[in-house]
DNA sequence: GCGATCAATGTTAGTGACTAACATTAGCGG
DNA sequence: CCGCTAATGTTAGTCACTAACATTGATCGC
């Protein structure tokens, strides 16, 4: 849940509505300690303590504890509004051009609960790298689009790589500016892959 | 001692000949380890032991496990290359034909060697954000000379994430297939950030 | 209601990366 | 050869994370 799972696709784990519960207790409890004393400053043994229950469910629900910020699920709407952009195009452009649509097509459900996850991220430079490995999904995704539509794997790496990566700059230079605005961020972003930003 | 190093600046560490020595001797244990075991399969005491030193000398010489494969001194030549570049370029040109210039300007001492480092980190999930996080230092400096030039810092750091990206994909598909050229494939992830790139 | 069942949670014990504090050794200059 | 300091060793810990097994608790057939 922060930013490659666009439209809101959902874990497909069969939960309990009490594991449900005890893993949204889990998350909104780790959030909170991660604003107060940092992220590296709390300890999984305090998140599971502040929400009652052991160690142990925590890692039960988390895959690890970046996993509390980073766990989207696999979301094909990008890939698909990448697949239907023009196969004429550079490929870079092809990504920039289906992002950009993919983004204007849907709105984030809670815009600020994405804002303080990825402020959190963009603050703590251990976690930088775990944002981009939350994106190795969607990116392994695109790039298997290209390549379907005939661009050599290493070319389609290159471009999909470097079209997230300054997605991933806009997303962190907005969760740090409360006063930017998320899609004014994102079309400054692909304006720059595009080359069209100019000094 | 692996890519964003392009001219062999050192660590400024006032070493002696037997803590050199010590360093280098980890150094290529911890390579060899990791090609035959795997990188996860290796521990640090593994590599202390084949060393013959102790689990502590290792972390004196080594900032942490993945510190043995990256550990890249910053490099003002990318940085100075970059300025080199015309200012009324738009800034993901710019920082490309800088990093261009700059591939071009040198040549790798042992690219055998950064060939196998780069592999090992390609093709082990929890290390490819490592690469990511050893060019940090290089994004900052590249962001912060487009910003002395007057590009607003956003859109600075969304163009030296992208180029970064691709050039990091470069590198893995390069050591990933012994055939190919380190150039060649550098040249391809430019073009493509250039748009170039058809297909 | 009542027990059975199975998911959810707890407990215990461990591994591996990494740190801090203090003790020891080894090589160099005098 | 002595002494000094850098380099290394030892010990004892913390924290993220895992495995094996025990326990609770909610829901379902009855």
């Amino acid at each position: 849940m922060l930013v490659t799972n666009i439209s809101g696709v959902s874990h497909p784990k069969p939960v309990s509505a009490r594991a449900e519960a005890t893993r949204a207790r889990l998350e909104a409890t780790a959030v909170e300690l991660f604003e107060v004393h940092g992220y590296e400053g709390t300890t999984t043994a305090m998140i599971a303590a502040s929400a009652g229950v052991s160690e142990m469910t925590f890692f039960r629900h988390f895959r690890s504890k970046e996993g509390v910020l980073f766990d989207d699920p696999y979301d094909p709407l990008i890939v698909q509004a990448i697949a239907a952009q023009p196969t004429g195009l550079p490929p870079i452009r092809r990504v920039s051009a289906g992002l950009r649509a993919a983004w204007a097509a849907i709105s984030l459900p809670d815009v600020e609960t994405v804002r303080r996850r990825v402020r959190i991220a963009g603050t703590t430079p251990s976690l930088r790298a775990g944002m981009w490995a939350n994106m190795a999904r969607t990116e392994d995704g695109i790039v298997e689009q290209l390549v379907s539509d005939g661009t050599p794997e290493p070319i389609a790496r290159m471009a999909s790589a470097a079209v997230l990566a300054a997605m991933t700059a806009a997303l962190t230079a907005w969760a740090a500016d409360d006063s930017t605005m998320l899609g004014a961020m994102l079309s400054q972003a692909f304006d720059v892959i595009d080359g069209a930003s100019r000094a």
